[in-house]
DNA sequence: ATTAAAATGATTGACGTCAATCATTTCTGT
DNA sequence: ACAGAAATGATTGACGTCAATCATTTTAAT
């Protein structure tokens, strides 16, 4: 016995100083450690170091300590590989995404298209579910037409309705992680929010717009779709917020409702890029939300003033053709791939009880003529 | 006989409608098949089925095409894990950075720090290498220093040079495989490129600039850190291209080469800043390289301009602060985060000789004080 | 000291794939 | 028809973990 402490004492002086510089000038080819090596050099049987491990209980305080050692010494990282093929783990995910014509949620469809036979190699399976659009009774339908135990995780576009707290919660019940996508559900609802900051996103496009003034007076007008849904009043609140405090000079007329609506875009920029007796020249527009094909068609049609600067929201097929046809001048994006991927992974590390990998906030992106992605997607050139 | 190949094609025909609609209204509750379902659904044995799939040679191809057939009918994709499980796959990677006090590079060596843990459970082992900085001797020392076969993946901060080619080359027939990370390397010596389009980030920095201007005319200075760095000179191009196009109403300097030194990006500053008799007063900075502690330090002491628009690189604590103190206006950045990742699942797919999940370019991202990431990280809610 | 409870050890069969061996069958060409 | 080659089948032991069973030892309570 008393020689065995010993080897595992020895080991453990070993391990640990080999892993005092992890990164650096150490090459990668230690063999890594499997639970038979932690147990051995905690000096405990495989079943003990096991039920440790998995926390099955019925093992001594001294026990475990001494596999918690081992494991630290030894630098163990359970094989996850092993794990899933051993359990039989499958990650059953489901995506619910507001149905209709809308390019954005089009193109996030498409992304999910893409990754689906990637990740079913890792025994991810995807279901893309159609919502009824920003409509609280259809997503609570759906919530419930989504049979208990089916699935592992959700990511919903979120509503901010509290009607949605009791079929969600219900699903968690039933073991189900949550993620709000793109917009937030009820904080208490989910497990985390993957989508961008929306007041960051209005505060930007105010600062594009007070740039673009270069100091001079302007007259700014924003198109919002619903004053209701929180991406776009969070998006307004933070475009007042910078216009007022920083750009004082400017002047920001009430916002024009559209429903999202082409036409009601149309109409709305007819209205500011027709020059009216006793109406001031509009010098920007800030499209909080969707519509945009709308708002090109009206920029085509009329001329814009000299000095005119457009921010709008999604880059999508028609707003890219905008940004390089010098009808928009910028775009922000919230980068739905990115979007994508994150939920994904977020939902993985949820059913798995994992912690994560580090990962930065997603950030509202950016976008001018000159710093487009080429719509290609990457390919290998080996 | 017979009935088995009614039975295969039975089953197929079900399978294949099955398949259909992958992704709509279809619960994804179906059983992943394995490759013993493939064998039985083609009517060979399991031993055929994974002499096709591995490719080892003396099989019919008739015996070929029955099981791809069938492999398309169910579905089928390999189960990596078991795969890796088996094979004892490991991924032995390296990332070789250029050494030194830069602040981007230590961001980026940070957050490799902080996935590292994460890889291990999935058999990846990360080596960061320090190497002499812009430097294509010591890169080459390094290259031939990593002894051959010890690594399955390598990403290099490249270099424009050809006598690396020789040591990749080496590397490359010993197995591994290469990405360039940053800055690229000659094409012939890696798979993949990791990083922006500079052209494009320096076009995004003159479109910035200009709209800054309003119309106005103005006066612009460029500081370059090497016009030999590859980067840089496409930064340089791209930049001077939309300028001159673009804005005619803007002067554009000579650029001041400042090697990336911090005091010597402070003189320019200087300069830029005094306002001399015969000299205009400059409008605009555009930093294109390193040294941005000089150039705040500058701005700190000097008064500026009234218009003064300033527009670097790289998102680091410096310029941040730099950033939310208003001393610089736009920080062009290249999310050193994500470009680490993209690398990551690049080699990891290069080894497995995968092919790729589907991913954008990665797009120089405008950061402005309205859109910064908070700088913690993060965390799940639940 | 006895007994029950708690802890530990030892072992086993999956999970899906890989990589190998060996026996058997089916094709070639003559 | 026959030998030799080519193709196929059948089987096996890893890989590291999970989840279980059963036997044995140690500990605590009386």
């Amino acid at each position: 016995m008393t020689s065995i402490i010993l080897i595992g004492i020895l080991l453990s002086m070993n391990e640990s100083s080999r892993k005092a510089a992890p990164s650096v000038s150490m090459p990668a080819n230690q063999k890594v450690p499997t639970l038979s090596d932690v147990a051995r050099c905690a000096g405990v049987s495989y079943a003990t170091a096991d039920r440790v491990i998995n926390e099955r209980g019925n093992v001594a305080e001294k026990s475990v300590r001494k596999v918690h050692q081992a494991m630290m010494n030894l630098g163990y990282v359970r094989n996850v590989a092993a794990a899933n093929l051993s359990r039989q783990r499958t990650y059953r995910l489901a995506f619910l995404l507001p149905q209709g014509q809308n390019a954005f949620f089009n193109h996030m469809r498409q992304h999910i298209d893409g990754v689906i036979e990637h990740l079913l190699a890792e025994q991810v399976t995807v279901d893309v579910i159609e919502v009824a659009a920003f409509d609280v009774a259809g997503l609570i339908q759906c919530l419930n037409s989504i049979a208990e135990k089916t699935y592992d995780g959700i990511a919903v576009v979120g509503l901010q309705s509290d009607l949605v707290e009791e079929p969600l919660t219900r699903l968690k019940n039933s073991g189900a992680s949550v993620v709000s996508l793109v917009s937030d559900l009820p904080k208490q609802c989910r497990s985390a929010y993957v989508g961008i900051n929306n007041v960051a996103a209005g505060r930007t496009a105010a600062r594009l717009i007070g740039v673009s003034h270069g100091g001079l007076p302007g007259v700014v007008q924003v198109l919002v779709g619903s004053l209701q849904a929180q991406d776009h009043s969070d998006r307004l609140k933070g475009f007042q917020e910078v216009l007022t405090r920083d750009y004082p000079q400017l002047t920001l007329l009430e916002p024009v409702t559209t429903r999202d609506d082409d036409e009601a875009v149309q109409a709305a920029m007819q209205r500011a890029l027709t020059e009216l007796q006793d109406e001031p020249e509009v010098s920007a527009v800030y499209n909080v939300g969707a519509g945009n094909s709308g708002l090109v068609e009206a920029l085509t049609q009329y001329e814009k003033p000299q000095r005119f600067f457009c921010v709008a929201h999604e880059l999508v097929p028609h707003s890219r053709e905008a940004l390089l046809n010098q009808h928009i001048d910028v775009v922000i994006d919230q980068c739905p791939d990115i979007e994508v991927n994150r939920a994904l992974t977020l939902l993985k590390a949820l059913i798995d009880a994992r912690d994560l990998p580090p990962m930065l906030e997603i950030v509202p992106t950016v976008y001018v003529q000159d710093n487009l992605p080429s719509s290609a997607q990457l390919t290998l050139s080996n």
